[in-house]
RNA sequence: GCGUCCUUAGCUCAGUGGUAGAGCGUCACAUUGACAUUGUGAAGGCCGGAGGUCCGAUCCCUCCAGGACGCACCA
């Protein structure tokens, strides 16, 4: 053996001999015997990353958890298959390249039209395909890329347009026209689930709108007031009572306006006036409001952020607008009060801008439709429900089990609160609406019409829309293949606590409707990498740390037990480089512990018995102690406690193999009779081969290695775990 | 507002109803050895605070304090 443990020599060789070989493909497997045909499945696709850029070391966590998960099936003998693919991302990659074009050429993409902008994004997507699928394949995940999939490929996307055309005939899919999210700066509408908050001050004036208006209403958004058709007040609010039921004719800075007197119990009466104005065209909750009332909306913002109305504001920007208002109410003595608040704005995920409510023309996911489902599935009957039912069935039921319980209160939560899922996107790269206009008539379906003058809707879907559909679309639905038979419903996925709304629960929702199933068995949920400081790594605080750079500096190994020991899968991981540096250190002690073990190998042939695994005859009481910390490994894999699996088992290689182990048997090894050095020699050789394939899950590179040292021509990734 | 989680060694974190654990760091000693080092040992803790259940609580329950996060939102 060489007297170095070379890392890079050794991941590189082994990567390629694990590639040769054709064993992360189950079919492969079965034909080499190494897995029986009929032996019990073990699926999980990959959480696809986007085609934006490269991978991080959440990626390199997330893969390391589930090659555990996968390497550890293979190694029970399980049929065992674990798919790739990447997501196209829709608008995280054109947003990408919109901004490299802005950047490079001063041109949007409407400069370059439709058909080249999407080639730019195309070819952008299939470079960062290739980088990442060259680093994922790197850190040694056991994928069987023959099965390679693509969010946007041919395939997946006939999946996206029957799935669509289903809903749509089920009339789970509608076309409304709503008040939506609309993100000025990317120019689209994006769902509930891409909104996150965030607190900053703001200014919340008291007013009147004229002179001979009843009550006072605060708002801290004065330009949207144009827009309002209704002040509501709570229905017990002694103060209003009379007024409830009238209406009025007013003057606003100029313009008129028709205000509506409502009560409704939404309206806390300790808030401001206790009388909120309601602008059902620019806000989520005035709109919910009007509709209860039957209130109409009136629309004073275009997509742009500007005003629509005549008069002083006419085609100014929102906040100009606001300013003016306020200088008009004071000048007219008819601001009674100007306060600072905090409140919670919304912004979109992507690109930072802040969202602008407004009613507009848009595909939905209607989640509280009862429709006919037609199945006993989850208990749900066989007559109607609805799509919160199901994703909430899917778990309640345990069907579907959360690795954390904590998860499945959050999932729930979320179900109670969910409102329809809007679909459509008015961005250009991703999957068309599959729906086609002509005059008033309007067809769906997975293909285009026949005949002429049919118009296809120019909107996108949402991406999750097709992420979705991952776990049986990467298995050939909407076709009847043999992998779908054999594989769906996955046993695992592995998705982070973050996407547990905007994928999980949205997976769970199609696997119901469109298979009547469950997509999954178990989801093991998994927590953030975060730097030493505990912040998020991100490109604006330039904490990023390249995965592949640690890799080749400490090897995979490291870099997978660093992120694994320490941190139970739910938790947040934080990252220390250090530690990477300790696994790494701990690679090189079991190379030399290989070294010195292949070192005291006695000569002749009495060693080559030594190749059909025959348990030594001496040092029972240590193979004891291994059987127990193996069957202790065993089950805290299964639990999936890979903090605690891990550790024991570098603990057990450290600090009982070598350091007590070893140098017990140095003496024997050394000065002992020809018969003492061999079964000292067959112990330690069976204790460290063993113990390389309790370790295999977590450290495949160095384990497979040294394995193969000792037993040329056997593979590791493929022995039995017994 | 509703909900979830966290608080354990200097740091990062595991863990358990029965005398507190790891990694890293620190200190001492040993060592060129199978070991781009390693080994042996040491120091270091009222397990956030207060109650309760129990023979016994760091663990279970309640409350409090501090921190993180999710959802909803005050217009």
């Amino acid at each position: 053996m060489e007297p170095r443990y070379d890392i890079k020599e050794v991941e590189t060789r082994i990567s390629k001999a694990w590639e040769d070989s054709g064993l992360f493909n189950p079919d492969i497997c079965i034909e080499q015997g190494k897995t029986d045909a009929d032996a019990e499945p073990f699926s999980i696709v990959l959480p696809p990353p986007n085609v934006t850029g490269v991978l991080h070391i959440g990626h390199a966590y997330e893969d390391a958890l589930q090659d555990v998960a996968v390497r550890y099936a293979r190694m029970q003998g399980k049929r065992t298959l674990w798919v790739p693919g990447t997501d196209h991302a829709a608008i995280a990659t054109q947003a990408k390249v919109e901004k490299e074009l802005s950047k490079t050429e001063k041109k949007s993409r409407f400069d370059l039209g439709r058909e080249e902008f999407l080639k730019r994004v195309n070819d952008f997507a299939k470079a960062s395909h290739d980088t990442i699928v060259k680093q994922v394949k790197r850190l040694g995940a056991s994928l069987d890329w023959t099965r390679e999939a693509y969010t946007l490929d041919e395939k997946r996307s006939k999946g996206v347009r029957t799935a669509f055309k289903t809903m749509y005939d089920l009339g789970l899919i509608y076309r409304g026209n709503r008040i939506v999210n609309w993100d000025p700066k990317g120019g689209t509408v994006i769902s509930d689930d891409e909104v996150q908050h965030e607190e900053r001050t703001a200014t919340l004036y008291t007013f009147r709108y004229d002179k001979n208006f009843p009550i006072a209403v605060a708002t801290t958004r004065l330009e949207t007031k144009f827009g309002d058709t209704a002040v509501a007040v709570h229905p017990s609010d002694e103060r209003y009572k009379q007024y409830v039921g009238k209406e009025y004719d007013a003057v606003f800075c100029g313009e008129p306006i028709h205000i509506k007197i409502i009560a409704d119990e939404s309206v806390e009466k300790d808030f401001g006036t206790g009388a909120l104005g309601v602008t059902p065209a620019h806000s989520m909750i005035d709109w919910e409001i009007a509709e209860r009332h039957k209130i109409p909306a009136k629309q004073v913002i275009d997509e742009r952020g500007k005003m629509t109305v005549d008069g002083i504001v006419n085609g100014k920007k929102t906040e100009e607008a606001r300013m003016l208002v306020a200088e008009e109410l004071r000048k007219n003595g008819l601001m009674e009060k100007e306060e600072d608040v905090v409140q919670n704005v919304s912004i979109a995920e992507r690109t930072g801008a802040i969202i602008e409510p407004l009613p507009k023309l848009q595909w939905f996911v209607a989640v509280d439709k009862p429709f006919a489902h037609g199945s006993g599935f989850l208990g749900i009957g066989t007559k109607t429900t609805t799509l919160k039912k199901l994703m909430y069935n899917a778990v309640a039921s345990g069907k579907v089990k959360f690795t954390s319980e904590r998860f499945e209160k959050t999932y729930f939560h979320w179900i109670d609160n969910l409102r329809d899922w809007c679909i459509s996107r008015q961005i250009w790269f991703g999957h068309r609406v599959p729906v086609w206009y002509k005059g008033n008539e309007i067809y769906s379906g997975v293909e285009a019409p026949a005949g002429d003058g049919w118009e296809q809707d120019p909107d996108t879907l949402d991406t999750w829309f097709s992420s979705a559909l991952w776990p049986f679309s990467t298995l050939g639905w909407p076709e009847q293949t043999p992998d779908l038979k054999t594989y769906f419903p996955n046993s695992l996925m592995a998705p982070g606590y973050e996407i547990l709304f905007l994928w999980v629960a949205r997976m769970i929702l199609m696997a119901g409707v469109l298979l009547k199933d469950i997509p999954f068995k178990t989801v093991l949920i998994h927590g953030i990498v975060r730097d030493s400081k505990g912040q998020k790594f991100s490109k604006s605080l330039g904490n990023g740390i390249d995965p592949l750079i640690l890799a080749d500096t400490y090897g995979a190994d490291a870099l997978r037990m660093a992120l694994i020991v320490g941190a139970p899968v739910g938790n947040d991981v934080k990252f220390d480089e250090q530690r990477v540096k300790g696994y790494r250190n701990f690679s090189t002690k079991i190379w030399n512990i290989a070294r010195f073990i292949h070192m005291n190998k006695p000569a002749g042939s009495a060693s080559e018995s030594l190749k059909n695994n025959e348990k030594p005859r001496d040092g029972g009481e240590y193979i004891k102690e291994f059987n127990t910390l193996k069957k202790d490994v065993t089950a805290h894999i299964e639990a999936y406690e890979y903090h605690l699996a891990s550790e024991k088992a570098y603990h057990y290689i450290w600090h009982t193999l070598a350091d007590k182990i070893i140098e017990e048997q140095k003496a024997k090894l050394r000065d002992g009779s020809a018969a003492e050095k061999e079964a000292a020699y067959r112990l330690l050789e069976h204790l460290l081969l063993e113990s390389l394939k309790m370790l295999h899950p977590f450290m495949p590179f160095v384990t497979e290695a040294v394995y193969q040292i000792f037993r040329p021509g056997r593979m590791l990734m493929v022995e039995r775990w017994e």
